[in-house]
DNA sequence: CTGAAAGCGCTTACAG
DNA sequence: CTGAAAGCGCTTACAG
């Protein structure tokens, strides 16, 4: 009883629900579906003539294999899944698109879903995609264990950031979040800061850790000694570099300088600092991490050390596929630079 | 030659590549896949006794249908298409996020393909959505023509948001676009300004028109004439925003406040503002549309417009369910409330 | 280089 | 209430 109405014009100008089967192919151009289906895939040499006429009878049927019957039959779905924590995050975000670019030309089609920083949502991700037959996985970040993810890889190619991992048919990424944050605070300290502010990730999350440990290494180079009064641990949101700026002068800690371990964080310590009726950067110098489009467009534009978030999508898609392809990634994230913008200056001379 | 390993231990633990199918429940349970099936449908109604063992069966094996051999037989994929126009919009976010979890609930999968406001691009994703079989589509916004959408609608339900249009298995869902901006506007006026800039959207675009209108409505209920001057158009995009302020500056225009279209053209005024030395609230009133995350965590938080895209990326989710369920969709956009911070303060008295 | 045939895992009239 | 059977639209050994 499908209400779905027969178009009567065969032509596939609406991209409407085309009914035109392979098998109508074949009979239209004179050869077996085995023969069409061969050339669809690419999978034998075919006679030019016959290539020729299926060709054009798939033009003008407007032939579109359903990917259905092909998964059905084929064993592939051509579509890959993509856990996320938050689809809505400006961070991920520009992941995802640069993800979904680089699937569609290739064939694939993403299927999205979020993770919301939840082991038990994301492990419902999982399930919600294996039980979609995806052809691979890429997992950004999150909080999966290194044995859910091995697991995983044993019956599908996986793609995952965030953090090291070595398995068979399983592929991690990650940008140098310790030499990121390096960088940042080595810009700050030639700057003549000393007293540097840090807020940083959840320490449960590799990212983090390293974030912290590339903040200590600098100092260490530069001299400076390490404060621990003056870290305070967020989450990553801009509520959070709000309540850590605030948490500080209640504390009535002193500091010249603040390094947010992500952009959304310094966001909120900026609103916190001008709330308090602190200046950027005449007062205190701040600096984030990822450089999100939204940096440079906050008031003082910020600086911060960027990632591209972009281009860990683009890379990551990229090595996905070469494993679907049997072959071995090898993605090297270009290096974290420092976007030097308007919210940092060097410290004032003491008095 | 698959690689694929099978699972030796059949529990479903990791969620893994399951190999169990329907005929194997139905073995195991001693009925017809036939009636296996109709459990799994809901079909009909079977004694206790075998939904029972079936339901046994289905647990023990870990059984999970193929949604591919589902689509196949059944002539349904249970995934929706969303065609968004960047997915990684801080606006669209919010509405992807709602989306997902609502057909999520209903046991459909989203399928996000970006638009990028070209109508090629579009066109494009209409088409792989229909390869992919999609049992219906969510457009958002967009380019599309209305016959286009009209079209597709003939051969699945449709959800479309940012215009109206009336047709068999399309519903069209919008905010007040009109009453939004009157609002905003309406706000200004109140607390003195006369001279109030108008950075709008593309005029191409329907709720870009009615953003204006509404403008212009606010206007002349207060008697405050309408001065041609005073309006540039921009792309929603924060740069659009920035440029236009630069636009009015440079051309000598006087205002002491602004209605910006949507947050993000605030965002790139308050900045343009900043770089000339003009202070938020201090010199000139700013006010957003749209209410973004971010609108809250800018210096001054901007005065905005709420519009939810969360809750109209519910609305249309659930429409479509609707529309699937073979419903006629009613869905009622909450009504645009102004949302009053920090970028916006009475005239000064003149002089 | 190319067919005929079986099969992928379900659903759904069709008959009890 | 429940089977047996055909079929959804492809792919892929298996034989030429």
């Amino acid at each position: 009883m499908a209400t779905r109405k027969a178009s009567k014009t065969a032509s596939a100008a609406a991209g409407g629900g085309t009914k035109v089967t392979l098998d109508m192919v074949a009979a239209a151009s004179g050869v077996s579906p085995s023969t069409v289906s061969r050339i669809l895939n690419g999978t034998a040499v075919v006679s030019a003539a016959k290539r020729a006429a299926i060709d054009r009878a798939i033009a003008e049927l407007g032939f579109v294999p359903n990917p259905m019957a092909r998964g059905l039959a084929g064993g592939r779905t051509l579509s890959i899944g993509v856990i996320t924590q938050a689809i809505d995050s400006p961070f991920y975000g520009a992941a995802l698109r640069a993800i979904e670019t680089e699937l569609h030309a290739a064939g694939y089609s993403p299927l999205f879903v979020s993770g919301h920083w939840n082991p038990v949502e994301e492990k419902r991700c999982v399930d919600l995609l294996c039980a979609r037959r995806v052809d691979g996985m890429i997992v950004l970040d999150g909080a999966l264990s290194d044995d859910q993810l091995r697991n995983l890889a044993d019956s599908m190619p996986v793609v995952v950031t965030g953090r090291k991992l070595r398995a068979p048919r399983l592929y991690s990424l990650d940008f140098d979040h310790f030499e990121g944050a390096r960088l940042a605070t080595q810009h700050l300290l030639a700057l003549g800061h000393r007293q540097i502010a840090f807020i940083g990730g959840d320490p449960l999350h590799a990212d983090a850790t390293l974030r912290l440990r590339g903040y200590r290494a600098a100092l260490k180079e530069a001299g400076v000694r390490y404060h621990a009064a003056l870290v305070v641990a967020g989450d990553y949101r801009e509520t959070s570099g709000q309540a850590a700026i605030e948490q500080l002068l209640a504390r009535g800690e002193r500091f010249s300088a603040i390094f947010a371990a992500n952009d959304q964080m310094a966001f909120g310590a900026a609103l916190a600092l001008h709330l308090r009726g602190l200046r950027v950067p005449d007062d205190v110098s701040l600096v984030g991490m990822d450089d999100l489009a939204a940096a440079a467009h906050t008031i003082p534009p910020l600086t911060t050390i960027h990632q591209g978030p972009q281009e860990l999508g683009r890379l990551a898609a990229i090595a996905l596929l070469q494993l679907l392809a049997g072959g071995t990634p090898v993605a090297t994230p270009s290096t974290p630079r420092l976007m030097h913008r308007a919210s940092t200056r060097p410290l004032a001379a003491p008095v």
